[in-house]
DNA sequence: TCTGGGGTCCTAGGACCC
DNA sequence: TCTGGGGTCCTAGGACCC
């Protein structure tokens, strides 16, 4: 129907409970076992298959504490954010879905878009194919959506994943509007790409529940009320494209590099507080470092936890930098100058954090008014030395002593599995009888 | 007791300028 | 009853995403 039709369709492809799959596919013994997958720190489920949603009924970033004592009766198998085994498996999905179009767009760790305009073939079918080489190749199960624009493939997506009738492939392309429209009037308009729970709240108020009503509503007006985005989405649900696919090989230049997280257990002292904020900065330097670029300016904060309600309190600051630079240890001594600033005693601290701003690319920069540049080679050489050394012998082998030896605020992961795939040492032995290092079995074809 | 981290874009409002 | 007006830049905050 759709094949000699030169109107652009676009698939969107995901794996399903991407973490969870991951971990299942280094465990075969879990193929049918509830898996669920923690946040930084052990402190949320982000991430769990199908079994183990059931099982929980849990929802989206849910604090695990509250799930522990069920989830551990029924016997669900738990694993911390192991996210350079989950980086690996996404560039192996990825790859194999360049097979299948010459523009594919990677917009997260588990998801892509595809441009499928003028694919000479029924699209449903296509889209099993896909489905079942990332299978084979990868083993990770995906579902697939066809739709005219980004937000449609968006929504063929989801009901590929959650209407079982769709086999994991759906295409909007292939409906008629009667059809169509039955679809969507089943749907919460929440389930659209780009309408979040307060947007939801809002356009409920004005008796927009399903996305078949948000489809009809009046562009202009809901512009006016809701802003350009919804505008723009209303748009989208009526086949107009107003997204384009963003194919570039170039990853777009960061904004910000943000380095933060919560502290194992609560901390009170400045000391603490000084290492867990070097650390953030080292962090952030090497981040800043890999993408070419300068910052102008660095934020920190320091909070205790916001579930603290009548005690919260939030020290925050940002200084601007004599002059753009890169430099791990310029950068850890503004970050704790501020820190000194907006420290505050007998505080129970739950987390840091610093965020560099005013990012511009590294090359061609001019120097300041003095002529001066904090970027002279002795500074440029060592941080070569710095990430070399690191990148060689593993992070956190070369560090500031202000980050500490003995790290009381580092964080949790109780749960973490091995890494499978980045580390020789850690690679999968199905034979306890062999010797280190020499990994057989089914885990073997992805090496 | 325990509650993720890393981003983007848009908008409103204030500061500042002529 | 009046206190100009219009433009730009910056920032904080809100909303969204995975």
């Amino acid at each position: 129907m759709s094949t000699h039709s030169n109107k652009t369709v676009y698939a969107l492809a995901d794996v399903n409970s991407m973490y969870a799959s991951c971990e299942q596919v280094f465990r075969p013994d879990l193929k049918n076992s509830p898996i669920v997958v923690l946040s930084n720190n052990d402190g949320c489920a982000i991430a769990q298959n199908q079994l183990a949603k059931d099982l929980l009924g849990m929802h989206m970033a849910q604090p695990w504490h509250e799930l522990e004592a069920e989830g551990k009766r029924l016997g669900v198998k738990v694993f911390s954010s192991n996210y350079e085994l989950y980086a690996e498996m996404s560039n192996r999905f990825i790859d194999t879905l360049r097979e299948f179009s010459p523009r594919v767009e990677v917009y997260s760790i588990d998801e892509c878009f595809l441009d499928m305009t003028g694919i000479n073939k029924p699209l449903t079918e296509y889209g099993h194919l896909i489905r079942d080489t990332v299978k084979q190749w990868t083993s990770l199960p995906i579902c697939v959506g066809f739709g005219h624009s980004k937000t449609l493939a968006k929504l063929a997506n989801h009901c590929a994943k959650k209407q079982p009738i769709w086999k994991g492939v759906c295409d909007l392309t292939n409906l008629n509007e009667t059809e169509l429209n039955s679809l969507l009037e089943n749907l919460q308009v929440s389930k659209v790409w780009g309408i979040g729970s307060r947007l939801e709240v809002k356009l409920n108020n004005v008796g927009i529940h399903t996305v078949a009503r948000l489809r009809k509503a009046n562009p202009k007006r809901i512009r006016d009320a809701f802003g350009v985005l919804v505008e723009r989405t209303i748009k989208e649900l009526n086949g107009e494209v107003w997204l384009d696919l963003d194919d570039s090989e170039i990853p777009l230049e960061a904004k910000q590099v943000l380095s933060s997280r919560s502290f194992g257990e609560r901390v009170t002292e400045l000391k603490d507080i000084n290492e867990a904020i070097s650390f953030h900065a080292t962090n952030a330097c090497q981040r800043l470092r890999k993408q070419g670029l300068y910052a102008n300016t660095v934020y920190a904060f320091i909070q205790n936890s916001p579930f603290d309600k009548a005690t919260f309190y939030s020290g925050n600051e940002t200084i601007g930098l004599p002059s753009p630079t890169d430099d791990t240890l310029r950068i850890t001594q503004a970050a704790l100058w501020l820190v000194k600033r907006i420290y505050s005693p007998n505080i129970y601290y739950q987390k840091a954090g610093i965020m560099l701003g005013g990012l511009v690319p590294k090359e061609g920069q001019q120097l300041d008014l003095l002529g001066y540049t904090d970027r002279d080679s002795k500074s440029e050489n060592l941080m070569i030395a710095l990430d070399g050394i690191n990148k060689k012998y593993g992070r956190g082998t070369l560090k500031l002593a202000s980050e500490g030896i003995d790290k009381t605020w580092r964080m949790r992961r109780s749960f973490k599995s091995p890494n499978y795939m980045g580390d020789f040492l850690e690679l999968p032995l199905i034979n306890s009888n062999i010797p280190l290092g020499f990994p057989l079995g089914e885990n073997l074809k992805l090496l």
